[in-house]
DNA sequence: CCATACTTGGAATGCCGTTCCATCCATGTC
DNA sequence: GACATGGATGGAACGGCATTCCAAGTATGG
């Protein structure tokens, strides 16, 4: 039923996800889905979790805490990129368990980077929002693109033009790198901000702790 | 129209929006709104970038550019923190207004922190990420809290004894923080993501430039 | 052979985004 | 001051969806 599910979701997305489209695949009624699962949510947690697994699993081991980390967080990106719908799915099904495996893969290779415990949870918190953050955002493109019938390129380009369109007295920045928008390297782009966090830890390690003196506003708002 | 749908999005979550409400409020029919939106995604976008805009407006001015991109991100943490539909407007539309302002004020920043031109985009679009990743986060959070009728307390009370309760042996990392979940500080460690990345600038500024000779893998998978 | 508990299939319900269209109203024209 | 015109309105109707409900089927153990 989960491999359906994944069959669905890989061929539809996640608008293609419906009861009946699954009750129809799997030759039954919409009912009787619910004797196994609670929900919709539930059925999304179950592939994505399914998905997940075998990312961790066949994740490439060797090397540093540092490059395990690059390493998982760039089999999360392809996994993401091949399908859409994981990006959507996890992102709105926090702390469950394929959100969990994650945290606990990464927060094993921090505590080995050295990380002091008391900063750990917040850094690998980080670290998963970003991942998290990225993969959504994805998602989202390949959504939008999905219902444009667009091609990743063209949809970039559209994308460009849109920007380029902008008034320059009110969007400098973001005009001047209109021009780099269709051809950028979203991987690359992606593992490069790993390495800026990646950096980040290091630097705190090798210097000061990591409990920032800067004065944090605590009122609540 | 627009503060309407705010409104409504504030008493009601977003799930609460919906044009049958929406029409309710402003005493007149669902459809005489499509005169003035073309879409359910269009009214979300304006409803968001009425709230951008006037968090970007309000933002506190002085400093160094790193000291503006932490305000500016603290700014849009709380009004996200206050907001939770805002989050999951902004991580489902991306490329709309909203979204562009963030990218433009991240980026004079940026560049002014003296990044190379080059790497503009790689060290904007991963902040973005981040910030959109944990707007994300927080209202999937808030909406599963709303859902489940628990305050932040005693939401996250539940998830640390689900976190608990997983094997040891499979989970030694989860576990070992959980007991720190239920009274973190959301908008330090959010802030201190944020360091992070601008510690791994300022280092790749003073170091070497930012082109990493590390390997990227760039096939298509 | 039957009773019980588990499982199934599909009809029914209620909500939602969206479309459609008859109607209204303000504005500018003669 | 009547009138045509086009922007705006309100509400009914449609199609699709998750979810619920229940009558019917099926296996299992006595």
């Amino acid at each position: 039923m989960v491999d359906a599910s994944i069959a669905i979701l890989d061929e539809g997305g996640e608008k293609g996800l419906t009861f009946q489209a699954l009750a129809k695949r799997l030759k039954t009624g919409a009912g009787a889905i619910y004797w196994h699962v609670e929900n919709k949510s539930d059925l999304l947690v179950a592939a994505s979790d399914a998905i997940v697994i075998n990312v961790i699993a066949a994740c490439s081991a060797g090397g540093s805490p540092a490059d395990k980390i690059r390493a998982l967080a760039l089999d999360l990106f392809d996994a993401l990129d091949d399908r859409p719908w994981l990006g959507s799915a996890l992102a709105q099904a926090p702390g469950s368990m394929p959100t969990i495996r994650i945290l606990e893969h990464l927060g094993r290779e921090v505590r080995a980077m050295g990380v002091p415990h008391e900063d750990e949870w917040t850094v690998v918190a980080a670290l998963l929002n970003y991942v998290l953050g990225v993969g959504g955002q994805n998602a989202a493109h390949a959504e939008m693109a999905r219902m444009q019938h667009l091609e990743r390129e063209a949809f970039l380009g559209e994308i460009a033009l849109r920007l380029s369109a902008l008034d320059p007295k009110d969007f400098p920045f973001v005009q001047s790198i209109a021009p780099k928008m269709p051809d950028h390297d979203d991987r690359a782009d992606f593992l490069t901000g790993i390495d800026l966090f990646l950096d980040g830890i290091a630097r705190r390690i090798a210097g000061s702790p990591m409990a920032s003196d800067r004065t944090t506003r605590t009122e609540e708002p």
